[in-house]
DNA sequence: GTGTAATGTTTGACTACTCAAACTAATGGA
DNA sequence: TCCATTAGTTTGAGTAGTCAAACATTACAC
């Protein structure tokens, strides 16, 4: 296994590849998440790219080969199996478990993450609604579309929150905004650039930057698959 | 919080002191039990001793502090609730644990601790019978006396196994030796150097050598408290 | 009481990870 | 097109932990 640093930059340029367009991910950000400095984050790119975990070039960014993303999903997995251990199981407040799970997610083994996996039913999705992926390492695409997307009158149901912050997980869990909890777009307003939605506690405005992070998906819909 | 390596260092310290008469941890064991040079082992010693977790002297051996004690004492209520998670929640042989819990007993913030600790009902002994420190660090003394030194006729409780090696727990609890289990001894043979007893599973008879793993308490008590 | 075995210490060197700071390359206005 | 800004690289140095091996001390058996 990995060391917990290698897994830790690892899963950032999973992550980072995936948003980016040209599939690359580059020092500067790469070293934010990980909290180093670009410098450090350049040496770990080389060291990752000699143990063929990652290709590497010259001021052309890092990205995960096979192997290396094969990894990186096996980390994600067990990050969010142990996040929705810590709701499901310890009743730990969903704004808190992503610093937790992320602490716990190196010193879990294979046998206790099966057992884990068993007693909590298999669940395909974590306390934020991305996707677990199995023990082959399949992933599922998350679904929905940014709330930021809909329109005045839609009907839908929040799938998945895109965000780990503390900060605005509290904001979203005190107005009701959960994955699975539906909600209504009441008004957009394009000028203030906000949105506004009726959800189970009320209604509440946030910003289009904000709803962005949340994804929606037809209230029709269900739970599973 | 101290690094995973001095933890562990903490930990074997804390135990060998309470086996050694002198109350002093040697480096030869110190070494053995962390897995690392006597060499190795002396630096660490001076490094604790600057930190104020130990008391060290040149050819003295080292020995915790109140400070070094507390945290040592508080790895020991971590690695001791996890193992008795694995076993009572995640139904994992006892015979395993121990090195899963190792691993884990770093990870765990004391939200985690405290939220597993009210699932499990607030345990008082882990799966081995080890008394489970409590979150003021307060540790009560283990109970019982060796099996070896049972007589014939006795009948006896078996209230803990001070042994966590995996080969000797499995053959503990394939002939029913576990912690509550009621055992009558059949006979001790002083020249073959070895005990025989009846347990649930039927009659096994056992080196005094490992007996000494086993501690015994009167029947009669009880299993709390 | 002396020599040997056991135990403990020191040193120099190595790996993994990190930073600060000097430096280089790419990018994108004006 | 040029040059400032941003992004990325390199270097030198430091911390934590480790080992091997030379060395020092202690214990004890005779």
């Amino acid at each position: 296994m990995a060391t917990e640093t290698v897994e830790n930059y690892l899963k950032a340029i999973y992550t980072l590849c995936r948003e980016s367009p040209t599939g690359e991910a580059g020092m500067t950000r790469l070293a934010a998440i990980v909290g180093v400095t670009t410098g450090t984050a350049t040496a770990m790119a080389k060291k990752l790219a000699k143990a063929k975990l990652a290709r590497y070039q010259r001021f052309g960014g890092v990205s995960l080969t096979a192997k290396g993303t094969r990894a990186a999903v096996d980390i994600i997995r067990r990050h969010r199996l142990i996040e929705t251990f810590l709701v499901q199981t310890l009743k730990l407040d969903w704004s808190i478990v992503h610093a937790e799970a992320e602490r716990i997610e190196h010193a879990i083994s294979p046998v206790v993450l099966e057992a884990l996996d068993k007693l909590l039913g298999r669940p395909d999705v974590d306390p934020h609604g991305d996707p677990i992926p199995d023990s082959d390492g399949r992933l599922r695409d998350p679904r929905g579309e940014p709330l930021s997307d809909c329109g005045a009158g839609d009907s839908v149901r929040i799938a998945r929150i895109t965000d780990q912050e503390e900060r605005f997980l509290l904001f979203a869990a005190r107005h009701g905004l959960r994955p699975g909890a539906h909600v209504t777009v009441l008004a957009v307003d394009a000028a203030a650039e906000s949105i506004t939605v009726q959800a189970d506690a009320g209604p509440v405005t946030l910003a289009l930057a904000a709803a962005r992070k949340i994804m929606a998906e037809d209230a029709a819909e269900g739970r599973r698959r």
